[in-house]
DNA sequence: CTGTTAGCGCTTTCAC
DNA sequence: GTGAAAGCGCTAACAG
């Protein structure tokens, strides 16, 4: 790049290129695009006029002809918001790959503001929409009469018409206690978060079936508040004074994993020996950085984003996107909390 | 919205609502923006018309003849990075409080496919572009001769005729020492993470500065490993071993601080009676779910989000930007573990 | 006030 | 193979 495409304030257009090269600009359009229907030596004339100009196609103008912008929407309901980050990352990775670059619009969990970003989107022509909630409740459908398709990601949407992709927390509050009980562990209790929180109440169903199919009960109730630290001190603390023989505990978070670990050691328990611990989240901050490091359920949020991305594609391409919630799988990841090291 | 803009696979054009209307589509252009040349009963038919439709003007259209997009692109290095999301956060908010829009490209860390992601902004056209690198330390320039402004944010460039704007690491390394001074502590001790990073060096220089004014030495070297809490527990033990009447301890971030202090309680030291601790980067999570909670200095990275995007507005509206390296104010923000709760 | 006429930069028939 | 011409949807003079 020179200063030529800053000379006269505009950027090199095809015309210019077309003229430097001496031939038409539909040529020298087809040139540039690599198409078939153009004699090797003009086209190498052409791309060298371009170089030269440091052309930049204008995707503005392209789009409008071609009627699809390229371009997909990812519109949040909270940035800040520990999980939405990954499935962004993972729709970002997957568009980005192609040819498809992506709008961030964080709408803060005002309705008013999501509406504003939505209809800037529809403005720019969007080729689709990827809606990403702060929790996996279902949140407000977008509606069924938008121009492209909508994917929601992690927060589902409550209109089974669309398309919704959340990660299967009842399976991961399976995959959590069969493991403790894969470690012979017999007598669990669950410590979980927040109870208006789908999550918290979908790991619950999952950790009772886990206990169920091996012909066993929870220690004690489960025991719900918030996803702090805080709580997971003052929960483990009370849930040892009433059942002291708790051999196992399935933390709602990697956060309350954090508090109930501390409490573990502070009352003279040894994790994992006495006292097992697995989580859910795998926040690798938290899980790796906790003595022992956290076993947790790993929610799969990039892969989620990536598959969200992928629906969003085909829908473009025209295959109609099935409608309903659809669970991804989720993994567990096992560290010193459950297994002691050798 | 009714299914009208789904007729026929295409949304509704300006030439359909003036048609319904019963007017020039020039005279419909100006009706719908408001221009002031329409008689009030034309803008109403207008109005109406396109409501009808559910007409969604084409913003493609628009920045075509226009020449600007009403766009700017994010080009990240790592969104992965727990420092880039609030910064983004923030640049995102001032924008979409205009009627601006944001690419958001994560090159991870690639410089090819950052090429990629910049020539993609190029040709769509964002009016300017705003660079968040994942650490303080500088990063390549993307060149001179691009045909819209750049900021740097974050990661300055290395270019000095680039603007970067970065966090005060300096000011915040004496935020934190003074801090511990007022609070009486004269035994200070430095506990860092990764000294290859600036933000590391940048801060022990801000310490050093604080504990001169103050006619003080730190207690032993600056001990320097990396961001992690076991570093944070090591080098608390180490400290104690041959210093064990420090008093006060500053950490290089809240991940280190979070071992020191588990270490000091584990070793009988009271925080922040018997040593206080400050730390950096004010990761709320951490911060606040420590016990005691921690002091911590605030880089106002959403503010260094804002600040970026407000240049780029300024860039864009013809304001020449200043270039060089500008370093924003940090914050302390004092919890329990300088000042115990009364 | 309203309408006509040029484009903005590019893609795409469809002749030559 | 190549080029002329007709748009894509909208805005901006400039006439009426």
């Amino acid at each position: 790049m020179t200063q030529s495409n800053r000379r006269a304030g505009r950027a090199a257009t095809l015309t210019d290129v077309a003229r430097i090269a001496g031939v038409s600009i539909a040529t020298a359009s087809k040139a540039i695009n690599g198409r078939d229907e153009v004699a090797p030596s003009t086209r190498k004339r052409v791309i060298d006029a371009a170089e030269q100009l440091s052309f930049t196609p204008n995707a503005l103008a392209r789009s409008l002809t071609e009627g699809r912008s390229g371009t997909v929407g990812l519109l949040t309901s909270d940035l800040e918001g520990r999980f939405v980050l990954p499935v962004l990352m993972g729709a970002e990775d997957a568009f980005g790959a192609g040819a498809i670059n992506v709008f961030l619009c964080d709408a803060r969990g005002d309705s008013i503001r999501e509406q504003h970003h939505l209809k800037a989107l529809l403005n720019r022509r969007v080729d689709g929409i990827i809606v990403v909630g702060r929790s996996t409740d279902p949140r407000p459908s977008l509606g069924q009469d938008l121009p492209v398709p909508v994917v929601y990601a992690y927060a589902p949407s409550d209109d089974p018409r669309d398309a919704s992709l959340v990660p299967d927390n009842r399976a991961g509050g399976r995959l959590a206690v069969e493991h403790l009980i894969s470690c012979g562990r017999r007598r669990i209790a669950h410590i979980s978060g927040d109870p208006t929180f789908a999550a918290a109440r979908d790991r619950e169903i999952g950790v009772r079936e886990g206990m169920a199919d091996a012909d066993l009960e929870l220690v004690g109730d489960v025991l719900f508040s918030n996803w702090s630290e805080h709580w997971g001190r003052d929960a483990t603390a009370l849930l040892l004074n009433q059942h002291p023989d708790v051999d196992g505990i399935v933390c709602g978070s990697d956060q309350i994993a954090r508090g109930v670990i501390e409490t573990l050691r502070d009352l003279g328990r040894s994790v994992p020996e006495d006292v097992a611990v697995v989580s859910h989240d795998n926040w690798e901050t938290l899980a790796t950085n906790s003595r022992p490091e956290l076993s947790s359920v790993d929610a799969n949020l990039q892969q989620l984003g990536r598959a969200a991305a992928t629906r969003i594609f085909e829908a473009i391409d025209g295959v109609e996107a099935p409608g309903g919630v659809e669970h991804l799988p989720v993994r567990l990841v096992i560290r010193g909390s459950t297994i002691a090291r050798r």
